[in-house]
DNA sequence: TTAATAGTCATCTATTTAGTTGACTATTTT
DNA sequence: AAAATAGTCAACTAAATAGATGACTATTAA
C-alpha cells in the first residue's frame, strides 16, 4: 500500500479517540510532560504512555527528553498535512453553495421573468 | 461519554481508512450506487457494503433507496464538524507563524540597530 | 414465472486495539 | 548509597475491526 495513505490512516486514527485529541488540543497550547497530560484522565500512566505513542507514529507529535522528563510537543508539519487533507473535501459544500448561489439567482431571474 | 465526542470518534475512525476516504472523496464528485463504489476494488460487496455502513454510521454518508439501487450521498453539513475541529488545531501553527513573524521582526529591528 | 441484479444480514477468522498489571531503566532527591 | 520519580516495555484480556463466505430480500428483466 502506498506509504502516505499508510501514514494518513494512522494520523486519522490517532484524531479517532477522543482522548488522544483532547491531549493533543492541550499541546496546541503548551508542551507539556507526560504526567500533566495524564492528570485529567482516570487511567495508568501506561495507558497514557500508549496514547502519546499511537500519536508519535502517526506523527502528530513530537517527543525530547530533559533529563528525567519527556516534553511533549504538537507537530504542526504533519497536522497541516492532516488539514489539507480535510480541505480537499471542503471544496464540495463550497461547490454545494455555488451551486445553490446560481440556483437563487435563477429563481430570482425567473421571478423578475414572472413579474413581467 | 459525551454524545457529540462519540460521534466524531466514528467520524476519524471511518475516515482512518484510506479505502473509505477514497469512496467519500469519489462521492463529492457525484452520487454514486453501491456497485459503482466498490468497483476500483478487489473486494466483496459485502465488505464495501460494511464500508459504507461505517461512513453511514459516522454521517458522512446518507443513502437513499431509488428502486433497486442505492444512492450514496455525500453528507456535508456531518463533514463541516470534522473540517471545524481539524480548524481548531490550525490556530496553534497560525499562531506559531505570527510569533516567527514577530522573532523575525524582532531580529530585523536588532539588524537595523546593529546597523547603528 | 423464472432468472438475474443490487444489496444486506449473519457467522466465522485473523488482526488490531485499549486497558491493566508487574517488572524494568534512567534520572533525581535525600 | 537508598528512595523516589518519570516513563517505557512485555504479557495478558476483552473488545472491536476487516474481510470472506453463504443465505437471504427486494426489485427488475426475460
Amino acid at each position: 500500500m502506498d506509504q502516505g495513505e499508510l501514514q494518513l490512516d494512522r494520523m486519522f486514527h490517532a484524531l479517532s479517540d477522543h482522548k488522544r485529541r483532547y491531549m493533543l488540543l492541550e499541546l496546541t497550547k503548551e508542551e507539556l510532560v507526560v504526567s500533566e497530560l495524564a492528570k485529567p484522565f482516570n487511567m495508568s500512566k501506561q495507558a497514557v504512555s500508549k496514547h502519546l505513542k499511537v500519536l508519535e507514529l502517526a506523527g502528530l507529535v513530537k517527543k525530547h527528553r530533559n533529563g528525567r522528563v519527556q516534553k511533549c510537543q504538537f507537530n504542526s508539519e504533519n497536522f497541516k498535512i492532516v488539514h489539507s487533507v480535510i480541505d480537499k473535501y471542503k471544496k464540495y459544500w463550497e461547490g454545494q453553495f455555488d451551486a445553490l448561489e446560481s440556483y437563487i439567482d435563477k429563481i430570482k431571474v425567473e421571478e423578475k421573468i414572472d413579474d413581467k
